[in-house]
DNA sequence: AGCGTTTAGATTGTATACAATTTGCGGGCA
DNA sequence: TGCCCGCAAATTGTATACAATCTAAACGCT
């Protein structure tokens, strides 16, 4: 047991024993970091779950990481409190799983949860794009143009993963230029998903000259406004995604 | 202030004042409950999002009404900790909204909401429709072959309430038969949102007959096993009660 | 040695105390 | 009267303490 070091510790050292505590307390960092970025106000449950998931997205928590709220507290200089608080809005979100006193580990997408996932996303996107045709404005247009032709360059370049960094823009503008925000964060919330399985995505070349053609006609559709064509092609180019991703995992088993 | 009525308090008092207490602080339910029920074990936090979620859908907690944590969970019997958890839940979800140190309301969704809501549950059921098709079983189909003779002969009845619960239980046994989890989940996200809108369905005569006849479509395509025709109805099907709802909202006013 | 049992450590679950923010209201002032 | 300021009450946000539970390693026992 700790040696007690100061004069003054003695009375709240027998305090503490009975459940009792006059330290002064540590004080949340919130205020502090509000008045530092100054711009938006939230909990720092909220902004810990942001934070949180740009980890897991951009693979910092692997699938299957346990996540310990002591660690986590301590790595953010929070309580675990709001610490618990972002864990259970993730939870909600299905990014990571939980089991009652065992803790959350951030969750793993199996081979059937994702072959139940493509089809899903596979209608968003095709209605995504029926709305698109008729909504996008000009400027929409314009952009998805710009990553369509990026995409195109990232081909030429055969740089991979660029070419996915484009490609994934390109589908998520796309479901922006719907104009509707359901539609939009169920579709985030379902690509969130996928695009944490890590595939080790060795695009065949055939495969990937066949995604750019799609892409070519997508684009094609989008620009004629051709709302029934671009969904069609949208869901079978979602359909020939899982196909790659599928097998992709297969091989690496 | 309070007396001090107890002799044995004297010091517990002043050691409350100095931010301690000595008194023994009250035990979770969640021991005794669990061992009430026994089957299931869950965080109370889960437990409260549940029956919040019952309650905001029953409509004991209509849209717009304020949460406030005291008050909940004194009524629950439980501290504010899991209770603002079980929010947390809710609030990922999207059944309650949520204002940085001015609490939790139950959502309300507008007419905008409401009409960016119905596509979306459109394509999901139509691509459910599409799966089951040929996953649902024969029990499946036995089992939707009543709620549907149920339906028909609850609009018969001209019995409104029954027949729209009936109606809803069929939509969601559907999705259920398309044995697709991650599309059911979705699904059912919408449709509890949706739910709550609580307009005042007084459908006309005219639209409750092609609902019903839409349905005898439906069945009949379900039970051919015609994926393709099932899934266009079904699309039709919830445009149709989109424009219902909408009438209803608008009448309303 | 192999296998249940026990027990200490770690980790999660809940309650409570205190800090910070919001809100409503009353008073002063023009 | 209208408006602004400031205060008090209510409410939310966070930290900490303690209880319950799980995990795994040590300990017998056969």
């Amino acid at each position: 047991m700790a040696r007690i070091a100061r004069p003054a510790t003695w009375l709240s050292f027998l305090l503490t024993q009975w459940g009792c505590n006059l330290m002064p307390r540590a004080r949340p960092k919130i205020s502090e970091s509000k008045a530092s970025d100054g711009k938006k106000r939230t909990t720092l449950a909220v902004q810990l779950a942001e934070q949180l998931r740009e980890m897991i997205f951009d693979g910092d928590l692997e699938p299957g990481t346990r996540l310990q709220e002591e660690d986590l507290s301590q790595r953010f200089g929070v309580s675990r409190t709001p610490l618990r608080e972002a864990l259970k809005l993730l939870i909600a979100e299905g990014l990571i799983s939980f089991q009652p006193n065992r803790g959350a580990t951030v969750t793993q997408l199996s081979l059937t949860e994702l072959a139940e996932t493509f089809p899903v996303m596979g209608v968003l996107e095709a209605l995504a794009g029926e709305l698109a045709a008729t909504s996008a404005s000009d400027a929409d247009l314009d952009t998805l143009r710009q990553l369509h032709d990026e995409i195109v360059a990232n081909y030429t370049a055969r740089n991979l993963k660029a070419y996915f960094a484009a490609n994934q823009r390109f589908h998520e503008r796309l479901v922006e230029a719907a104009s509707n925000d359901t539609l939009a964060t169920h579709y985030h919330q379902l690509a969130g998903r996928v695009r944490r399985a890590r595939y080790r995505a060795n695009l065949s070349p055939e495969r990937w000259a066949q995604s750019v053609k799609e892409h070519e006609q997508i684009i094609a559709a989008l620009e004629a406004r051709d709302g029934a064509a671009l969904s069609k092609i949208l869901r079978a180019h979602i359909d020939h995604k899982f196909e790659t991703v599928r097998d992709a995992i297969l091989k690496n088993d």
